[in-house]
DNA sequence: GAGTGGTCTAGACCACGCG
DNA sequence: GCGTGGTCTAGACCACTCT
C-alpha cells in the first residue's frame, strides 16, 4: 500500500461508533473497500491494505479489520493468503445465480447418510439427441449412467448422463456407489470448462418409480456439459 | 440450558489451543454443536447454548462463542434472535441446492448498476397454462408483467410474471423501474409459501430480440409460483 | 432488570511466506 | 527477521426482548 487511501479514521477510538451511520464498523470497513473495488480503483490482483494498515490508517481494531476482510473472502471479493497478503479476486464469469454441488458432499455436510444405486452403466449407441450435445456421430457408442441418490434412504436425486468414452476410457469399471461419477470424471479429465443446465420438468413414469414421487410433482433436472 | 451438555473445558485457558487437534477453537465449539444437531439430540427449535453459556462451560471467550454461534447461523444450521437466543433451524424443504436472488440487490452487490425496462404491465385473459399454474379458470383476467432486467445496460434477465389480481390488486399501478415486482408482491402479499422452478430452454425469437442475444443460447428461465 | 445477541478494543501468540 | 493472515482473550458497551 502506498500511503493515502483513505481520508479518515472511521472510528474515534472505542467512544462513538454507531453512531456515523448506524452501520457496524466492520460493515463500514467492508464498504470502504468494496467502493474501491468496484470503482475500478483496485482492479483484480491488486493487494488491498493488510490488517495492520487497516488498524493503522482506520483507527479499528484488528479484529475489527480481520473480520472485514476475511467476510469479504467469503462473499468471493478477496483472496487471503497466509503470509503474503489480501487481493482483489478475479471476477468470475457472471451468473453466480446457482451454485451447483456435489450431491454427497452435501448430504454429508448436513449429517445425514449417502447413498447412491446404480441402475445402469453400459455403453450404449448414441441418440441423436445425445450425440448432438456430445459433439458425437448418431449410434456412436457413448457410457451411459443412470443412478439414484438417497438421502436417509430416501430418493432425492436421479443421475443420468452420458459420457463421451474417448473422456473417461475408465467409466464402466468404475464403483459409483462409492464414488460419485463426477468425483472419477474431476479425476480422470484434467481440465476442461464446464456447464451445468438446470431445467425444470414433469417426470416420467419410470423417473417417479425410481423416486418414488407422485407423477404430479416438477422435478429439477440438471443437465451438465463438459 | 439445562446444566451438563459438555464433558470438559475445549481450552485450558489461552495457552493451548491449535494442539488438541489442530482445529482452531471455534471451529471446534461449532462442531460440537452441530454434532448435537445432527445426532437429533437437539431438534429444531430446540434452544442452544447463549454465548455466556459457552463462555462459562467451555472456558472460550465470548468472541469465540460469538464467532461458532454467528458462523453456524450464516451456514443456516441456527437461527439467532437478539435478545432470545440462539435455536436449532428447522431444516428447509429438502433441496436448498439453489438460492435465487433478487436480481437487484444482486446487480448493487456487485456494484453494478441496475435497470429495469417495462415491456408489457397489463390485464390479460388467462391462458389454459396460466390458468391452471394460478389456479383460476381458462380467460379470467390476470395481470402480466413483462421486464428486462440490465446490469450496467447490458440486458440479463427477462421477468414475465403472472399474477393473481385478488393477492395485488394495486399491481398494475407499480413502477417496476424502481421497485421490482417481487419487492411489491413481498409487501402486497403478507406470507405464503413460494415455490421457485428453473428450467433451461431454447429462447424464443421475441425473447432474444429482448435480450439482445444468439438465438442458439440456451437460457435460464425461473419460474416463481407463491 | 436480567439475559440475549452484537460489536468493539487492546494486546497477545501462532503459523506461514519471503528475502 | 519481518510482515502477513489467523486466532484468542478479557472486558466493555450497546440494543433488544421478556417479565
Amino acid at each position: 500500500m502506498s500511503k493515502e487511501w483513505a481520508a479518515k479514521p472511521l472510528s474515534d477510538r472505542g467512544r462513538l461508533r454507531t453512531d456515523t451511520d448506524g452501520a457496524p464498523l466492520y460493515a463500514s470497513v467492508k464498504q470502504l473497500i468494496l467502493d474501491k473495488i468496484h470503482s475500478g480503483e483496485w482492479p483484480p490482483k491488486q493487494r488491498v491494505p493488510s490488517e495492520n494498515e487497516l488498524v493503522a490508517e482506520l483507527g479499528v481494531s484488528k479484529m475489527t479489520a480481520n473480520r472485514a476482510l476475511r467476510e469479504l473472502a467469503n462473499e468471493g471479493e478477496l483472496v487471503r493468503i497466509q503470509g503474503v497478503g489480501s487481493f482483489v479476486a478475479d471476477r468470475k464469469g457472471h451468473s453466480d445465480l446457482f451454485e451447483v454441488r456435489n450431491i454427497a458432499e452435501e448430504i454429508a455436510e448436513r449429517g445425514h447418510q449417502h447413498k447412491a444405486i446404480v441402475v445402469v452403466l453400459a455403453e450404449e449407441p448414441a441418440s441423436p439427441a445425445i450425440a448432438d450435445s456430445l459433439g458425437l456421430t448418431i449410434g456412436c457408442p457413448v457410457f451411459h449412467s443412470l443412478i439414484v441418490h438417497h438421502e436417509n434412504d430416501v430418493p432425492v436425486q436421479l443421475e443420468d448422463r452420458y459420457v463421451n468414452p474417448a473422456a473417461a476410457p475408465g467409466y464402466l469399471e468404475q464403483d459409483f456407489t462409492t464414488q460419485t461419477p463426477n468425483a472419477y470424471l474431476m479425476q480422470a479429465a484434467p481440465l476442461s470448462s464446464s456447464e451445468h443446465i438446470v431445467e425444470a420438468v414433469m417426470p416420467h413414469a419410470w423417473e417417479c418409480k425410481l423416486l418414488m414421487m407422485l407423477r404430479t410433482e416438477p422435478c429439477l433436472a440438471i443437465r451438465r456439459r463438459t
